[in-house]
DNA sequence: TACTTATTCTATCATTTTAATAGATTTTTA
DNA sequence: TAAAAATCTATTAAAATGATAGAATAAGTA
């Protein structure tokens, strides 16, 4: 399941992604043209600025931009910040990889086999969407002066 | 992610598979070889057994067995019953759709259109693997008398 | 019938995760 | 210095997850 979390955040990078280069977006623009609780956004858009997907100005004057061109932020990258790995168990996981507990036979153990297999159809979709190819209907919102 | 639960019920069924039309296995056996809580296996099994997967006996010589071949049962059944839904979101769900909140425009929503495809993908995975179709390493305990 | 073996049912519980809020702080611009 | 904004730290409420306890019911058997 994609938590709201995740969401909230993707839906505030494809907004972003729209407004690329058009200068800084408020937090709180943001918030109500998507419906986000605003508190919340903020903690979620710190979090992609941490992991370098964003970067912000403060004061007057200021918002959250994206530091990349959209066509080179996948959705995948946004999901693991957000979420976490891809993988429905962490023993197919290619970027958090852990043991399971019980298991005690990985190698033949089918139930890692099938999963394998999501992770890699999961990871095939979204690490090779990235926020332009989405295209998207236009907003008819003027930003805020 | 895949719970916890859906993945005891996962072990379980596919040790099950491997004695379909052997005779009933007990809750005690199935708890102790696939290394999962036997109360919680209790809750497990009943489930799967409510939504028509597994038949039961009770009292002495009873246990819990498939009522059908292996191969007419896929992973996709067991998760959908223990975990709900494959969908990543309620809106692009077959077998439970439900409309999204904040979502006021479902025909242009990106992230619906990106997580459909995900939904897809893993649906066709896991309806098209049945519990015969992943082969499995024999195993070497003797049923108790 | 009484006993034993099993599943079934109902309730409860502890922990973690999720979703969200509150308020103080820092930075920047004008 | 005042206003505007992001940033930081902490807290909280609710839900989901993982698990346990104990009584009830059913079936076979001595």
């Amino acid at each position: 399941m994609l938590s709201k979390k995740a969401k909230y955040g993707l839906k505030a990078m494809f907004y972003l992604a729209d407004r690329f280069e058009k200068g800084p977006v408020l937090i709180a623009d943001l918030a109500e043209e998507e419906h986000i609780p605003k508190k919340f956004l903020e903690l979620i858009l710190l979090e992609l600025k941490r992991n370098g997907l964003l970067h912000s100005k403060m004061g007057k004057g200021g918002g959250y931009y994206l530091n990349k061109p959209p066509a080179e932020v996948t959705v995948g990258q946004v999901v693991r910040i957000l979420d976490g790995p891809l993988a429905p168990i962490p023993c197919v996981s290619k970027t958090a990889y852990r043991k399971c507990d019980e298991c005690d036979n990985e190698r033949t153990c089918e139930i890692r086999k099938i999963m394998m297999q999501v992770r890699e159809a999961t990871a095939a979709i979204l690490d090779h969407t990235s926020l332009k190819d989405a295209p998207r209907a236009q907003f008819e919102v003027a930003r805020r002066k």
